[in-house]
DNA sequence: CCACAAAGCTATGCGCATTAGCCAAGAATG
DNA sequence: CATTCTTGGCTAATGCGCATAGCTTTGTGG
């Protein structure tokens, strides 16, 4: 019997893959252990089980996310920044809808996220100190963009939008919102 | 054996009970039938199954929201109107995360909830027609307005706001943020 | 009183997570 | 090169939840 040779890092790329064609309420040992093609008690020789492969995996997406949109914001500051992270954060959400599902709620709470969370955080709160914003102000301006950003994606990606007209102009709109929002101290 | 005396009502109103305290993943005919004191499969006598149960507690959830906020906006119009619709919107998800979190997201698809859906979302034109916006214009708002809203709600009953600074405070500055947005059109 | 529909039950099967315990692959050691 | 031992894989078995099948009882209407 070859082995497998299995990591957890290579298991956690199946994972992915399963969600991807699945979402994360497709995600099963026994699907990772199909895709991987081993029997499903063998993955728990690299992860604990479901829970720690779901939280391994809200690690990598959180990551890949951060990455996206620090490239995006990079050598931008202020409206122009807003503009491209609101618009990486949507085209990421839209290319990989099950990966960003599977982002847990709450990952600053979980030691074994806080760490990527509060990264992906800071590309937040970068952005906001481009607009002279520190504590608590940013903190506001922030929750307001993630909320604005969280709630157009969620439901465009399950499809809740039901009518017709375009999503894109919708988005546009929504952009100006956030923007004409944010303080307007001359530059 | 006494009999239980069930309907689909009152295995409806049971599930309600269980999400509340269970969260809407905590929904199994299992509990259900525990807090109906019933066994399980006696349940498929008055529902098809876990989906069938799961679209009527959406059912039943969608129209207790839209008690609440047409309750919230009658008599009122524009930013007074957007303003009540906001903070109902936000009080049913703080009274009630888990009924929220247990609407299907894109209601308008299943035939079975489209009737609910949309007599939810005529609370929202019909609010957007107070600052004299129709068809796609406000199409467009109420997206907006609903994004916002959902957006921070789902982020707030999930914990995903980490910090300290209040979210009262937040929710206030996002209301704001949405009335600029709102066209400015003299009365 | 009787028949029959409705509402309950037990028994069973299936899929998935998880645990326990066995075995072989292959690296490390002499 | 032979031996050992760690490690990654396996099979078997348990438990839980959904779902189906088929039996039994309730209680209603003739």
């Amino acid at each position: 019997m070859p082995r497998a040779g299995l990591s957890t890092a290579a298991v956690v790329d199946a994972a992915v893959a399963v969600i991807d064609d699945a979402g994360p309420g497709g995600l099963t040992l026994a699907a990772v252990a199909a895709h991987t093609g081993v029997a499903a008690p063998s993955l728990y020789k690299h992860v604990t089980g479901l829970g720690e492969l779901r939280t391994l995996v809200g690690a990598r997406v959180i990551e890949e996310v951060t990455d996206r949109l620090s490239a995006a914001v990079l050598g931008r500051s202020r409206d122009d920044a807003v503009t491209a992270l609101m618009h990486a954060y949507r085209g990421y959400v839209v290319a990989h809808p099950g990966r960003y599902a599977a982002i847990p709620p709450d990952p600053l709470r979980d030691p074994a996220l806080a760490d990527a969370g509060s990264k992906l955080l800071d590309v937040f709160l970068a952005v906001m100190h481009g607009y002279g914003l520190r504590d608590a102000p940013a903190v506001h301006a922030v929750r307001n963009l993630r909320s604005v950003v969280h709630g157009f994606t969620a439901i465009e990606t399950s499809g809740g939008f039901g009518l017709a007209e375009s999503l894109d102009d919708t988005y546009a709109q929504l952009i100006e919102m956030v923007l004409a929002g944010l303080p307007r101290s001359p530059r």
